[in-house]
DNA sequence: GTGAAAGCGCTAACAT
DNA sequence: ATGTTAGCGCTTTCAC
């Protein structure tokens, strides 16, 4: 088994106490004693118990980050950032995800592992009853990534959802003068999805168009799905000033796809853009046009967040709100004619 | 702060040890007593102290995984395998990248989290001297994912790089009769890549061809680099009876970017083959052929081992080999004449 | 079926 | 500058 403190202790011949003080530099030591101790620990090969460390001071500086599922490189910018900013702050970060398999998300405050946290940054695919139970029961103090929960008081960071798809569409009313836009959005209960037309619906009536109904569509995120479905539909879309306002960048890239291989040039004859700025954006051709969601910062920001309210427990929930960003490739660039 | 065992024992009005039964289940208790003490949990929603817990019985239950990096798609796979496998078995699994930004791996045994495992699953980028050198400092159990470090006795699961790329290879030679086959690895110190063209080597000149030195490039596993090197490259590749061997999908996507785009037919003009099989190698068009690698499977076999490991710490180390499977889409059918 | 008490390894207040 | 000791919350013998 591992070695303890009193075993180093008696090793230098001092008491635990002066260990302690030694591996925490909390007082001074006088330094041959101090070096007696250190060549102990060394030739010991010791290594504070922390589950002792965490029992006595009753905090672990430890922080954990729980995502939905840990798929796709929206994850892990988030989790580039928060890793980041947390060993700024002194902390180490955990992640875990909550979605196992196909048994749905996974979290009750049984949960061992949240015990020995400090905090916790977490974000839910979904704001549903599910995830407001669940936090009911989270007993630490905790910030929530891109998600509203109204009603339980808490610190979160979360993206203008709005503001990035205006940004899309204006630059679609501006640059190509649509006449028609098609949304392609994720779930119909997805809240990102639902705000993103929303404002799409917004930028078009007030320049005077409308979006049709019957041109909204919901899918599910995902490349396959959206290039199926744009095999079937495609042919009814093409016309003068149609675009494709798609709510990811994957389900752009299987629209684009499906049109090149139907003869549909793309910017030519349909204008897309996508959501999120991934990876495939810059790798398709054409590139896509597409609103940079912060990905990194949002993670970095909560982090931020998080550890002040460990500093400061008693201060007001506070509400970041960061925005996407227009990044013009070549998707819907304005057709020469 | 938060309840106590001896709370709850206080208002059941029975001994901490009753409680404790209780929650653990370890014993029978008398059920009206059972009662009460459930009660008074839920009214004081009491929670075990996990520090507590695990200073006592010296175990948590909770195992890690240390990736090198959470970025793309093969670490996602792999963490899927391993939260899903951990769960089956019992543990919880947290998750840690030792990538900081850039400011380069980072992982030393005064990490504090690493205290709190039972054991872990480790993957290193490079299985350099720095690697074997935390190895050697990380005092609990683990299992080593797609790296050997030789002199070391562990566990571990490793993917037959070789066996993945003799099957690419081979269907080359079969399907298109390469005459030239041009090689784009990753980084020259990537063992890795190193093993995958070894493999090429071997299949060319068994089929009576050779692998020209001039044909070996190393870049890093990126699109934008391939894309970049294809550009300059290409015009020199075209002829009869050549195909590119990337050394992942990326690379592969960037090289047939470049090609379309510079009029080289694919697969007519130029066959070509990726690694890994990641979301891109599906998307992308022509989709492509390539190894897949069950990266699923190897964060559940890692998990596995490591539990396997922790039951019975005496086994002796256990090494698991996965191989790759052929994935044959259209980026080298045979042209048709 | 239940309780008393030792002990896990550590920190910090207090004493010297 | 260093040692002594209480106590953190829990599990687990050992009595009864």
């Amino acid at each position: 088994m591992s070695v303890s403190i009193s075993e180093v202790a008696r090793r230098a011949r001092v008491s635990i106490s002066t260990v302690s003080r030694v591996v925490n530099g909390s007082s001074v030591v006088n330094p041959l004693t101090k070096a007696r101790v250190e060549q102990a620990i060394a030739e010991l090969g010791y290594q504070p118990n922390a589950f002792a460390r965490g029992l006595t001071l009753r905090r672990s500086e430890i922080i954990g980050l729980v995502l939905p599922d840990l798929h796709g490189e929206f994850y892990s910018e988030i989790i580039r950032g928060a890793n980041s900013q947390a060993r700024d702050l002194g902390y180490e970060l955990l992640i875990s995800s909550m979605r196992d398999g196909d048994r749905g998300p996974v979290l009750d405050s049984s949960q061992r592992y949240l015990a020995l946290l400090d905090g916790v940054v977490l974000m839910f695919a979904e704001a549903d009853d599910n995830a407001r139970d669940l936090l009911s029961r989270v007993a630490l103090p905790f910030v929530l990534l891109d998600d509203d929960m109204p009603g339980v008081p808490h610190d979160s960071v979360i993206i203008d959802q709005q503001a990035g798809a205006r940004k899309l569409a204006e630059h679609l009313v501006d640059t190509r003068g649509v006449q028609r836009l098609i949304f392609v959005g994720g779930p119909a209960t997805n809240l990102d999805t639902r705000e993103r037309e929303a404002a799409c619906r917004e930028v078009m009536r007030r320049s005077g168009r409308r979006l049709d109904d019957g041109d909204i569509h919901y899918l599910n995120y995902e490349f396959e799905t959206a290039y199926a479905f744009a095999r079937r539909s495609l042919s009814g879309w093409v016309g003068p000033g149609a675009c494709v306002f798609a709510a990811n960048d994957e389900m752009a890239a299987g629209i684009v796809t499906a049109a090149l291989e139907a003869g549909v040039t793309i910017p030519g004859d349909l204008g897309i853009v996508g959501f999120d700025d991934t990876r495939i954006a810059a790798m398709m051709r054409p590139a896509l046009t597409t609103a940079r969601v912060p990905m990194a910062e949002m993670g970095s920001r909560a982090v931020e967040l998080l550890c002040r309210r460990l500093a400061k427990p008693d201060s007001p929930p506070t509400q970041i709100k960061l925005e996407p960003t227009l990044v013009i490739r070549d998707s819907c660039r304005v057709p020469r004619r």
